[in-house]
RNA sequence: GGCGCGGUAGCUCAGUUGGUUAGAGCGAUCGACUCAUAAUCGAUAGGUCGGGAGUUCAAGUCUCCCCCACGCCA
């Protein structure tokens, strides 16, 4: 048994993710922490809404609230769809939490005191009609390059031509189509990365077994061009921590307010802090502090692969930097991206399911399933409405959910709702425990290495096997020559439906829960002797014939779907 | 333009440190069975492993060049 610190990249607060969101760290991180759990260990597991900066102040203008308010309702809306989709957070944090705000201002004075901070002044677009400085991509004009009028103030969307916001030709703000802007000085905060390189590399090479993804993207960053750049940790807006060199203030930063990026991965850490103020735990830092007991923890972040600079350079950055002995990261398991039917998801443009809408449609169970089965581990990976349907009928439908479907009924006709007795167990009975002992060890070890598909694809072998012995012994059969023949293979199946509801459930915990109900299992431990799991029902158990675990997906539906989701959200 | 991840049977993908006839699931075809959600099980299907060159006794698996897709950065 060891312990096991898990944490989701957290989402951003200004509405909900779809479906590429979820499966790129959320869901393969709820699969990996179900599972260790399972398996005995102490897990933490930890994901929070990202509630800070300008996206989070203008949603909340154009929702009308205060953001303050807005970011309190859509984190109340997100923790609902997550809990929709059985995200099984020990705690679900927030950024703006008070906890953050403390630990983010004591990170800040903590990388001061070590010489990592300096300070930088700059110019920077403020507009007077907004009463604020506006990030580059809030400013629009004319294109110098090709007369574009659109022109972001990082970008021109058009020839694609870097630019400066000074360089606009009739400059305006996005938010209130102001053209009465000026650029001011003003100073921030830089955190000294460049300093860090080394160490910062040398800690990302001692990490041969991380997935190459991660890495790759790691280094590209450390080596690219000038190496490992200092980055601005401040910025010129309300909405955020504010500036402070521990508890004390900073003098000429007042006003201002940490850069999200700054504060959002340090509330993994005060996640931690709000799990133990909301009374589900009664100590952080035996997760966090090596200096008391964190040592002992093993720390898997997971996360989409837009993230991995922030994890791998950034966030260490923070904590190596601190001179304090904070948790590091030990795994970093990070996911491309799902597209969907031949293009991206967009959120702007509604192409794609967003979680709220998949759960209208379908339970989380078979979301979960097709996702992690379909989890963008090696590359890129794909939505499509038929690879959906095709997917959950025939593995969770026809394999699975048949297979419980047909041993209940069988049993019941033939003899009862029990276990039936009689009959003894010979050499195919002990080929099939052998066979789903060598695959469970195999899931096993994919799950360990979180090689999501490998594992989906033996779990599935091993619900194949199921059917596979009904097939050959044919209780059906030997019922009429034999009937206690037919019990004996009859109650090894039954035995089966119970321990495929253990092993499946990291996956599809509801319908495994449903499972287990209707066997009348009593718990649910890990199948270490699987031939001892196969005996867990006996002879005269009472069962119930289970619901249709898992309803198909007809083609009318698919393709109703198919149309609905082509784009253009409300 | 630079960099990164990929380009393997119709589709989705596996393919360890290079080594016998390149694998799985889905789809398709044929067969078996009839307990079950018209479910299941079995067999078959011959893909120049993006293209070219090279290293090697031997390359999908290493080197170089090129093409394509996606992404990041400039």
């Amino acid at each position: 048994m060891a312990r096991h610190l898990i944490t989701s990249a957290i989402p951003y607060i200004n509405g909900i993710k779809h479906l590429g969101n979820l499966v790129g760290s959320q869901l393969p991180a709820d699969l990996y922490a179900r599972y260790l759990r399972a398996r005995g260990h102490e897990v933490l597991f930890l994901c929070s809404t990202d509630e800070h900066g300008t996206p989070a102040e203008l949603a909340a203008k154009k929702a009308g609230k205060p953001v303050a308010d807005y970011c309190a309702e859509m984190h109340d809306v997100q923790a609902e769809i997550a809990n929709g989709f059985r995200l099984s957070f020990d705690h679900f944090g927030r950024s703006s939490s008070s906890q953050n705000h403390k630990l983010t201002q004591h990170f800040a004075g903590a990388l001061n005191a070590q010489g990592l901070i300096r300070e930088v002044c700059e110019t920077q677009m403020y507009s007077h009609a907004d009463g604020r400085f506006l990030p580059d991509r809030y400013i629009e004009g004319t294109c110098p390059n090709c007369g574009f009028d659109s022109a972001r103030g990082d970008q021109c969307d058009n020839c694609t031509k870097q630019l400066d916001p000074v360089d606009l030709i009739n400059p305006h703000s996005t938010i209130s189509g102001s053209t009465d802007l000026e650029m001011r000085e003003t100073k921030h905060l830089y955190l000294r990365q460049s300093q860090m390189k080394d160490q910062i590399e040398a800690w990302i090479d001692s990490k041969a077994d991380w997935p190459i993804l991660t890495t790759s993207i790691a280094k590209k960053w450390l080596n690219d061009g000038d190496g490992l750049q200092d980055r601005g940790i401040t910025r010129d807006l309300d909405w955020g921590i504010p500036v402070m060199d521990g508890d004390t203030p900073w003098p000429g930063m007042e006003g201002k307010v940490f850069y999200v990026w700054f504060d959002a991965p340090i509330e993994y850490i005060a996640c931690a802090q709000e799990w133990v103020e909301a009374g589900k735990g009664d100590d952080w830092a035996r997760w966090w502090r090596t200096d008391k007991g964190a040592d002992d923890v093993r720390y898997t972040q997971f996360m989409g692969k837009d993230n991995v600079p922030f994890h791998t350079l950034s966030f260490p950055c923070t904590i190596l930097g601190s001179g304090e002995p904070w948790k590091l990261v030990d795994y970093i398991k990070s996911f491309n991206y799902l597209n969907y039917d031949g293009g991206q998801f967009s959120t702007s443009r509604g192409r794609g399911v967003f979680m709220d809408q998949a759960l209208e449609i379908l339970p989380a169970d078979y979301w979960r399933w097709w996702l992690l089965s379909h989890v963008p581990e090696t590359s890129d990976s794909e939505f499509t409405w038929e690879s959906f349907q095709t997917g959950v009928n025939k593995d969770l439908a026809d394999v699975l959910g048949n297979f419980a479907s047909r041993v209940t009924k069988f049993c019941r006709s033939k003899f009862s709702e029990a276990v039936p007795e009689g009959g003894v167990r010979g050499e195919r009975e002990a080929q099939l425990v052998a066979d789903l002992t060598a695959k469970i060890r195999e899931y096993e070890g994919h799950m360990e290495a979180i090689e999501i598909r490998k594992a989906a694809t033996a779990l599935r072998a091993a619900w194949v096997m199921g059917n596979e012995y009904l097939q050959e012994v044919a209780p059906w059969s030997t019922f009429k020559t034999d009937p206690e023949q037919a019990a004996m293979q009859i109650r090894l199946a039954l035995n089966m439906i119970r321990l495929y509801a253990v092993i499946s459930a990291p996956f599809i915990p509801d319908a495994a829960a449903e499972l287990l109900e209707a066997m009348h299992a009593e718990g649910a431990e890990w199948p270490e002797d699987v031939a001892a799991a196969l005996e867990i029902l006996p002879e005269g158990h009472a069962f119930t014939v289970p619901e249709v675990t898992f309803r198909k997906i007809t083609d009318a539906e698919r393709e109703e779907w198919a149309e609905r989701f082509a784009g253009t959200r409300d």
